[in-house]
This record gives C-alpha cells, sequence and structure tokens, in this order.
DNA sequence: AGTTATCCGTGAACAACGTTCATGGAGTAA
DNA sequence: TTACTCCATGAACGTTGTTCACGGATAACT
C-alpha cells in the first residue's frame, strides 16, 4: 500500500471516528448506522468497511478516545491534593469518574453497552488502560492497608471500582433509582469513608 | 372481550413469553426473534403484536419472573440465619444474588440491557419488586446504623446494593476482569465486612 | 336456527438495518 | 502513453421489527 493511500485511509478512519462519536453523544450508541456516517463523511456505505471491519470495530475505536479520557479526569482529580488522606483520594478519583459518566452519559454508556460476544480477544490497549486506572486507585488502598498481600490488594482495586461502578451506573439510571446527583456522590461518599476504618 | 378470548390470549402470552425466556436463556436478549417466537408457540408473527405491544413489552415480561425469582433466592438466603450479624446477612443475600446472576446469566442480563429509553413510566412491578429487595437490606444495615436518618439509610441501602451489583457485574463480565468466582465472593466479603466498622 | 356484526389470526408487505460484491474509474508503475 | 492494480461505489441481499388489508371464526341478536 503506497503512503498516499495509507494516509487517505487513515484521514477516513479519523473522519469516521469522529463522526461516530459525535453520533454516540447526540443519540446514543444504537443511533450509529452506517448509511448515516457515510453520508455525513462523504464516502460510500462500502468504503467504511475498507476501513474497519465492522461497526463494532469503529465503536471500539471511539471507546478507546472515551477511555483515554476518563483516565485524563481521573488522574487530574489527583493533581495537587497528593498531601490528602487515602479515603479522600479515593472520593476525589470516583468524583471524577461521577463527573465524566454524568457529563458524557452516552459515550460512557457505549464503554459497557458495545456487544461483546462476538468480538475476539480484548485489545491491548483496553487491558491497558484499565490497568493504569486500577493503579491510581491501588495507591491509596496500599496505604490504608499497608499490610495486605499484592493479589488480595489487587482484588480489593477491582471490586472497589466495581463498586463505585455500579454506583454510577445505577444512579444514572432513572429507570432505577432516580436519585439525584448530589445523592450519588453521597453514595460514594458514604462507602468509601468507610473502607479501611478498624474494628472499634 | 368475551372470556374465551381472554383465556386464548392469556394462554398466547404465557406461551410466547416462556419461549422468549427460553431463548434469552440459551442465547441472550439479543436473539430473541419474532418470527421464531412465532414457530415455535405456533402463531403468526402479527399475533404478538394482538398480545403485547411490542418485543420490549414481551421481554418486560419475562423480567418480571427474572425479578421475581431473584427475590425468591435473596430472600431464601436469610431463611434459618436471622441470628446471624448484620454483615453475615448481607454477604448472604449477596452471594445468593451472585449465584443467581452467574448461574442465569443471560437472564439476569436481560434486566439491564433491555433498552430503557424508548420505554413510557416504569412498570409499578418493577418498583415494587425493587422496594422489596432493597427492604432486605435495609434491615440489616438500620442494625449496624441505628441512629441513621432514614433517608440517608435508604441512600446507603441503594449505594450497598448498587456496589454489590456492580462487583457482580464487572465480575461477570470476562472482558474487564476475567476474574472467577471464588474472587467475586472475595470482593463482596471485603467490602461488606468494613461496612459499620467504627472508626478505631 | 339463521342472520348479521364484530373481532382477530394471518402472512404478505414495508422500511430500515448491517454487510457484501461486481463493476468501473482513479491512481500508480513501466 | 500504456497497462495494471487497487479501491470507492451503490445496488443488492438477507434479516430485522412492525403494520395492515383480508378473510374466516366467533359472538350477538332476532
Amino acid at each position: 500500500m503506497t503512503p498516499k493511500a495509507q494516509k487517505r485511509k487513515a484521514e477516513l478512519a479519523e473522519k469516521l471516528m469522529h463522526a461516530a462519536e459525535q453520533q454516540i453523544i447526540m443519540s446514543g450508541l444504537r443511533s450509529v448506522k452506517a448509511r448515516d456516517l457515510a453520508r455525513q463523511v462523504g464516502c460510500s456505505v462500502g468504503a467504511i468497511y475498507n476501513v474497519y471491519d465492522d461497526l463494532n470495530a469503529l465503536v471500539m475505536a471511539v471507546n478507546g478516545r472515551t477511555f483515554s479520557q476518563i483516565d485524563v479526569v481521573v488522574t487530574a482529580s489527583l493533581t495537587g491534593n497528593q498531601g490528602r488522606g487515602p479515603n479522600e483520594r479515593l472520593i476525589l478519583m470516583s468524583n471524577a469518574y461521577l463527573s465524566f459518566a454524568a457529563d458524557n452519559t452516552n459515550l460512557w454508556r457505549a464503554l459497557f453497552d458495545l456487544d461483546m460476544s462476538s468480538d475476539g480477544p480484548v485489545p491491548e490497549w483496553y487491558l491497558a488502560a484499565l490497568a493504569g486506572l486500577f493503579a491510581n486507585i491501588a495507591k491509596p488502598l496500599s496505604e490504608l492497608f499497608p499490610d495486605m498481600q499484592p493479589a488480595e490488594l489487587d482484588l480489593m482495586t477491582r471490586g472497589l471500582f466495581s463498586s463505585v461502578h455500579g454506583i454510577v451506573l445505577l444512579g444514572l439510571e432513572n429507570r432505577i433509582s432516580g436519585v439525584g446527583r448530589d445523592a450519588i456522590e453521597t453514595m460514594i461518599t458514604q462507602l468509601l469513608m468507610q473502607i479501611g476504618n478498624e474494628k472499634k
């Protein structure tokens, strides 16, 4: 493949991803249609499949960007706050996660709503981004539980992330909870303030 | 409508729901197709829409049954264990929830994968079943926090359920965690054992 | 019992979807 | 300039959920 063709292909991939991202933001994952994308970026329907295997792969690319954004905002929530206690830092990160999910609900939902049954192995960037996120959580936890084994600490990291994720997930799902954003923050704070307390 | 017609309609609704349930169990929510259901229950495609508004409504009926089953197994996990401590009871209920989700993954997933954007108001049985589930959780919590205001207690109930749900959700999602079932139980236990501990 | 009216099961039809493929034109190499 | 390669094209295919005119079956009434 000539460099010229490579460039065109990359540009089309970029335009398609951007169009898909805007579409997800505006109307959700399910509203992403091949013909609409082709019309918006000015290419034919078939051209999409020369760049991406299928629409799932395209959404996966969008999800990659979203994951990076989450990593940015979660990491940013700690800047200037490294002196604070571990519980407080966990709360700061969780609230950053909540803020992103609340402000970019459709984008954030697409991360988990994407069909994963037909896909092959998990992309490496997916696991890498997740590992980075987990590392942020593991650090305050290791201060709270200095004697904990690495394996056990890793499990608690996953568990805590899953817990916060669950609170955000069901909290934003007005079908189930219908609580406001303040309430979601309260739930997260209530939970995280308990972590690491010793038995009296 | 004559009673005869009512009976036929109810029987068809039942057969359709059973067929949809089996289909979800075997191949997941997305594999439920109108023509397949019609063939399985021996009716025409159009007949489905005389009984249910659309396929979403049919799946909602299945979800109602699923919710009842969850309520049964969670409640059953407490029988004979009312003498145990509140933390232990929370763990028992959570493990019952985990067991159901692990043994009926497709059925359990359908509860949350169903599109909720197009649906109207939440069915009353949905809220009722959820309230029953929450009441089970609130009782041990009220023992752990006897001085807590009802509103705050309700929030903590939702938060804890959401946390356990999140752990089960991501724990069963091999794409993200890929941990085994023992690890999920450990995460739940780790989390719930911390609830209610006083600062030393 | 016979006649009329109402209902509802039927399956072809419709619109929209993701994905594919023969074709032809644009771009590249000789 | 010529010949060859590649890929953008959009019509076409197979499925999907949902609808609707039709006609037979059932109910209501005399």
